[in-house]
DNA sequence: CCGATTTTGTTCTCACGTTCACAAGCTCCT
DNA sequence: AGGAGCTTGTGAACGTGAGAACAAAATCGG
């Protein structure tokens, strides 16, 4: 059935199901940048004009795509509509994946507002949160709910997504509990690393380490040479990292 | 600027002020661990105790850690105060960075509201839209500025690093905008390949790329057995990407 | 129909990153 | 003091990813 229709290349016995971690996380970008060619009338492209709408050189581009199967044509390019449907379908966007949010503070808030979210891959199917002062708000067309319904609404909606948007605290007791809900897919914003068994995935997303790499260059960039160099300890006040951007569960 | 120069074809060529990048990206992690332990009352760990904490495993962290220097010591461990400071240093979080927000639409309200911002490594100097309806609205203790004073305002607090937290759409302008006013350093949030000079830094921060990945693994999960596998190009109703979770400069 | 031209798919090579494994060095106990 | 026991720092093996380069296919013009 999944068998990529192509003879077979010989010795590495190619593709087989398995797309390098690099390239599957280029897939979303390809994806977003044919969008972007479909949108604005653009029928076929060439590698050289998705490499470039995507922000990568067209031999990676090339290289990425041949895991997915022959979908081009030698001398000719891309069809945009076409490849654009076989990414979405490898990614599996070509349905709807149910997700809950947990942890309504500034951040959840901003999420569970975000009007793309709810069209296109993904549904949110329920915004979560302990603290009582919350449950119950409005926020669009939803409404913020008891992080104690959890088990009930994964059962019920087949959810398989969470986004994790609490302080760091509770953030590992919120993720134990989705896990143990069936949750297998976790994004955690949480400033905090999570521990989660084998066959759960975990991916983060971390504003304060982002800062920190970027300070790291900007640092470069501007001193590089003259910077004081002290290696004894001097007072050390609060360098540390940031709390959290997130909201109200636990405690 | 000393670009990396040396190219030498024999060894790696080893340190020389030359951290590797995916070593950089964990040191915000490992300063974070420090933190913990520290305020936990630790004043020793070793390098097993610390990629517990930082969930790495233990020849990954030591072998980043001998890229700044020998900071620990045989038989021992590392004295977490020391290495926290030395770690700080070499990212630069010993001082502060100004930082301006570009978008003041639900995710940079969040990020403004974000306590934990102001302390610790970045000072947020100012929030900045182009529309007029937000210019002015207090959010804790700033107001929201002009996009047109971005120039003054860089000059003034030498702001070195800038948040894309806009929509698509003005995201290259606003990029545009902040690299000519002197940034080069930029955190983007907007879901576009934004592109800019030599010597400016960018990092891309991007909801809907994270959830398709986990899609992407969620299908293997769960599916991999009974996928209709429809090479035909069907309906295709948008399956697409996020507008974005930004907020109001440009039109 | 054939050759020129274009562009893909793939192979090869090199650079980078991870992990193993162990010598070097430190502390503590006897 | 000397040896036992840890733990770091690092050299070497291994695996993954990136980029250059080119053969294979498709179109197009004559």
């Amino acid at each position: 059935m999944t068998r990529a229709s192509s003879r077979r290349p010989g010795p590495p016995t190619r593709t087989e199901r398995g797309i390098p971690e690099a390239t599957v996380a280029r897939l979303p970008v390809y994806l977003r940048a044919l969008t972007a060619l479909s949108d604005g009338g653009t029928a076929t492209a060439s590698s050289e004009d998705l490499a470039t709408a995507a922000g990568v050189n067209s031999a990676k581009l090339r290289k990425d795509l041949s895991y997915l199967g022959s979908y081009g044509t030698r001398g000719v390019g891309y069809d945009v509509e076409y490849l654009r449907y076989q990414i979405a379908r490898e990614i599996g966007v070509t349905q709807d994946w149910a997700v809950v949010i947990v942890g309504i503070g500034n951040l959840g808030h901003a999420l569970a507002n975000y009007s793309g979210f709810g069209t296109r891959g993904f549904r949110i199917v329920a915004l979560l949160d302990a603290d009582p002062t919350l449950i119950g708000e409005r926020i669009g067309d939803m409404e913020v709910r008891d992080f104690a319904e959890l088990e009930d609404i994964v059962k019920a909606d087949r959810v398989s997504i969470g986004v994790i948007t609490t302080p760091a605290g509770p953030a590992q007791e919120v993720c134990d509990r989705l896990v143990a809900a069936g949750v297998t897919s976790i994004l955690n914003f949480a400033p905090v690393v999570l521990s989660v068994p084998d066959g759960v995935d975990i991916r983060k997303v971390d504003l304060s380490i982002e800062l920190q790499i970027l300070a790291y260059h900007e640092q470069r960039k501007s001193g590089e040479a003259a910077l004081p160099q002290v290696p004894e300890l001097p007072a050390l006040n609060g360098l540390t990292d940031f709390p959290s951007v997130g909201g109200g569960v636990g405690a």
